[in-house]
RNA sequence: GGCUGAUUGGUCAAGCGGUUAAGACGCCGCCCUCUCACGGCGGAAACAGGGGUUCGAUUCCCCUAUCAGCUGCCA
């Protein structure tokens, strides 16, 4: 058997949509499971839909994502891209265009726009249903080279007869048969001598071995055409795969109004590639172990297609934030202190251990913005309620923080190491001769100089970041606005 | 409208004729604990509906419903 060749063929209109990023993901993995080739081809010819920097943006997702494409021409001692638009100044499309031509399989149209409108059948949805009626393909020969000669636009179209049917076969669906006459004759070549995407992916697959086609699902039932295209060029059909859709949780298409749709917005809303990548990877796939975590190498190692489901998929942030979550408790300290110190920098005032506070978050953030929202207490005293000094578990209300607090201020006045084994070990001696609970005195301090209702640390370790100056004086604060109360 | 496809808990998702219908996220409870989180244990929660085929259907076939995609000189 041949090595597997696939390929990522994106159109350059935009940011990166999770789902384009799983159909890379997919492709890359189908081919690198068997040890095969991954390649990079950028579908640029509508002109118009062309969006400046969406190229570099595809590119540089691929390179951190880590979907590196094996061939291509050469670009900074790397490979490009193919670029259809480059591959089409060798005209390569129009020769295999007139080809089709030759063999009967394709004709030149000359309809305007006026005649097409005359066309129109049926509005559904505010759209227009129309079928070519094939008007120019009872052009006869010198018709169409006056036509020709008098520069008179054309586009190129495929010819599909009206009877029968067409079968083709995908690795996850099945056979699919259309009747040909449900098929239009498709545009091959446009005015602007640029292939349709229909033609040149085609053209392209063809001409660059691939031999696996991963898509999304939006090709399925167009699919007979292409298979129509290999036969009239007499070219082998490649495997399909169709891959199916993924939505939002209203179950519509992902759109860009989704704000989590894009790789770029993950990256900004504090997810980690590995992260992302893992996540979508089981998006229509599962292990045949029920393992949910997986570096790339270990996809590669264990993704077989054949177990890619059929039916579409929600993306859940929820899911992600939790798998996020888990990369972060995973993730070695120093790397993790180095990802988290923006956020850090951005959330406390100067002079705290930020390293220390790091290792207490580490465990209670799923995305690293979460980190502003457990540290800002650090920064100043927030305005709490004394209601919250009353917790039943812990068995304490106003009058016993009161008394606590109070009671434990001399200690921790005359204490000079404020580290929190040393705060911890004061405090334990004076749980025990009081002959309390640990959370009946720990609570009520907790509270005074957090006045948070939880917290990424103990009483201790929070007086331990603080310092001893800026711990009493909270706890000064928590006593009178007992008192007060 | 036509065509094509899909349909297992809220979500992801195992299952491929006989199962107490896995597991994960989320949710709830308990334990651990200087709060929360982490970790551990447990719980609620599903085969879209109707016909067949079969000794037996979540699994196979048909119909209906719902959703999605296509129906572009967009991909």
């Amino acid at each position: 058997m041949s090595k597997i060749r696939t390929r990522y063929a994106p159109s350059p209109t935009g940011k990166m949509h999770v789902g384009n990023l799983r159909s890379a993901l997919y492709e890359f993995l189908i081919a690198k499971h068997e040890g095969g080739d991954f390649m990079l081809r950028i579908e640029d010819t509508d002109q118009e839909r062309f969006v400046e920097g969406a190229t570099e943006i595809i590119y540089r997702t691929l390179e951190k994502t880590g979907l590196i494409h094996d061939e291509g021409p050469d670009k900074d001692g790397g490979y490009g891209p193919y670029v259809q638009s480059e591959r089409m100044k060798t005209g390569i499309y129009m020769k295999y265009a007139k080809e089709l031509i030759d063999k009967g399989e394709a004709y030149y149209c000359f309809c305007d726009k006026e005649r097409l409108a005359t066309l129109k059948t049926e509005v559904v949805e505010g759209k227009e249903i129309s079928i070519y009626d094939k008007h120019c393909l009872h052009l006869s020969k010198e018709e169409i080279e006056a036509n020709l000669a008098a520069g008179k636009p054309f586009v190129i179209r495929q010819n599909i007869p009206n009877e029968g049917t067409t079968t083709f076969h995908d690795e996850l669906y099945g056979d699919i048969t259309v009747e040909n006459s449900e098929l239009d004759d498709m545009i091959l070549i446009k005015t602007d001598g640029y292939p349709t995407y229909n033609f040149a992916n085609v053209v392209d697959d063809h001409t660059m071995n691939i031999t696996h086609v991963v898509r999304g699902n939006e090709y399925l039932s167009s699919s007979p055409k292409y298979v129509r295209l290999y036969d009239a060029f007499g070219w082998q059909v490649p495997v399909y795969i169709h891959l199916p859709l993924i939505t939002d949780e209203n179950h519509k298409k992902l759109s860009k109004r989704s704000g989590h749709s894009s790789f770029e917005d993950l990256l900004e809303q504090g997810f980690v590639t590995e992260a992302i990548v893992n996540y979508i990877a089981l998006l229509g796939w599962s292990s045949e172990d029920n393992r949910e975590i997986f570096s790339l190498q270990e996809l590669i190692e264990c993704f077989d297609y054949h177990r890619i489901s059929k039916s579409p998929a929600v993306f859940d942030i929820v899911k992600l934030r939790w798998m996020n979550g888990e990369y972060l408790k995973a993730m070695e300290f120093d790397t993790f202190y180095e990802m988290a110190e923006p956020y850090l920098k951005e959330a406390l005032p100067e002079g705290l251990d930020l390293k220390k506070i790091a290792a207490m978050v580490k465990t209670r953030i799923e995305v690293f913005p979460d980190i502003a929202g457990q540290v800002d207490f650090f920064r100043a005293l927030p305005e709490y309620d004394v209601a919250m000094y009353t917790h039943k578990k812990m068995k304490t209300d106003s009058a016993s923080s009161l008394e606590v607090l109070q009671e434990v201020l001399p200690i921790l006045e005359a204490q000079e190491d404020y580290s929190n084994d040393a705060l911890y070990r004061v405090l334990s001696a004076y749980v025990e001769q009081k002959g309390c609970k640990n959370g009946y005195v720990m609570w009520p301090i907790r509270t005074a100089v957090s006045g948070k209702q939880m917290t990424p640390a103990g009483a201790t370790e929070i007086m331990e970041i603080l310092g001893k100056e800026e711990s009493l004086k909270r706890i000064r604060k928590g006593i009178e606005m007992l008192q007060n109360a």
